[in-house]
DNA sequence: TGTACATCAGTGAACGCGCGTTCACTGATGTAC
DNA sequence: TGTACATCAGTGAACGCGCGTTCACTGATGTAC
């Protein structure tokens, strides 16, 4: 399928009306499909219905293609975690839970999104629009992390900045090593939500939050 | 610098010597600076002073030559955890500490091996002797997962290999957020090295592993 | 030790290809009056 | 409502480039006798 110009609002002829998205959204794609190395311009105009030279209209070059698609991943991310958390309701325990799930969850659905924000190398520094959003989306982590930190003993309360971390880390290094389904990934004998899950508990016992009655077992 | 003819052996003229290792190491170099996709076998070639013609002698493509850097990272892998942990020497928690900071090491010194391995998504399925290489790295982690556990209370024993996927994802999510200084990661208020123990120690706590008499703080 | 020969590991020229980028251009759209 | 014009967002042809790959070749090395 392509997102050309007959996509949504009936053909437009010359001027195709809505390149700019089309352009994003092959991008998306091809990332999707080869990793973020392996999509180039010339391709994406391809997908779009256009001549290569069209895109120089809407982007300086590639990577400012691919640091739209980074920016707007983050925006999207930020929202995918502020809604899983969605304030700490009903409680702190079943919100982080449900975090956890929502940030594979969207590292599986989006994992174009996912690697041009956290693997295609973009240089975060010299982008201060970037950089704000990447802080945004970390800052939900880092509300939730206070919230966790709370909970805990207040002679031994860790830093928050540093559980937020932590929770970033963690939450990383099963999506991206076990959490894209694809063949370069080694098989599980237990989905990636349970094994995060399971990390998850045994972290906050660690930090000696209280347990809830229910799930002892982890 | 070019891991040239005249490298070690002296010059060899018309026959380059040792061209496969030479290919190996400038593949490497490049990978490291510009990442697993910015490297060509062409400018492998031109590294190593040879025609672009030569290196179809030593590999059939550019895949079996990332193939083969991943193999070989897989076993210096191995050997530097196996030398970390040390069978465990003097005690688990001195050793399993020396193992996280040794899996830090490894992926900041030795960045292209360690992207050709985890995140050049070459397929672990279709090459056997790679994903054997693989797996002997993996047992190192399960080896010490068992240690680990040993040491948990037995009524609440986790299996030994969720918590060997929990170390990897662990160092894995820290080493490739925080572990390589480049400019795509962002600042840190403390080490990689830090972060990782104050993990390791929280959860390790979680586990009900008994704590030493030195290291309550984290 | 010397010679003939097979094999190995390179050369270098050539090819087709797709990419990034530029350029003058032109069709479509919006707006002033 | 119609017309003139400015601007916008595309075209399509062209370019230089580096890559992957092939090919017949040849210099260097090893070995049999």
């Amino acid at each position: 399928m392509r997102w050309s110009k007959d996509d949504k609002d009936g053909p437009r002829g010359y001027h195709h009306g809505n390149l700019k998205e089309a352009l994003l959204r092959a991008a998306l794609e091809l990332i999707a499909q080869k990793g973020p190395a392996g999509f180039t311009f010339a391709e994406a105009a391809r997908w779009a219905g256009v001549s290569p030279a069209a895109p120089y209209r809407h982007f300086r070059d590639r990577d400012e293609l691919l640091a739209s698609i980074a920016l707007r991943g983050f925006n999207l991310f930020e929202a995918a975690l502020k809604r899983a958390w969605d304030d700490g309701r009903p409680d702190v325990f079943v919100a982080f839970d449900r975090l956890g799930k929502a940030y594979l969850e969207f590292a599986r659905t989006e994992p174009a999104y996912y690697s041009a924000m956290f693997e295609a190398g973009i240089p975060l520094a010299t982008d201060p629009e970037l950089r704000e959003a990447g802080d945004r989306a970390f800052a939900v982590l880092r509300v939730v992390a206070e919230k966790l930190c709370a909970q805990t003993p207040a002679g031994t309360r860790p830093p928050a900045l540093m559980v937020a971390l932590h929770v970033w880390a963690i939450s990383h290094g099963i999506a991206s090593l076990f959490g894209r389904g694809d063949a370069a990934r080694r098989a599980l004998p237990m989905s990636p939500e349970d094994l995060l899950e399971a990390q998850m508990l045994i972290y906050l016992r660690g930090l000696g939050v209280p347990e809830r009655k229910s799930d002892r077992s982890g």
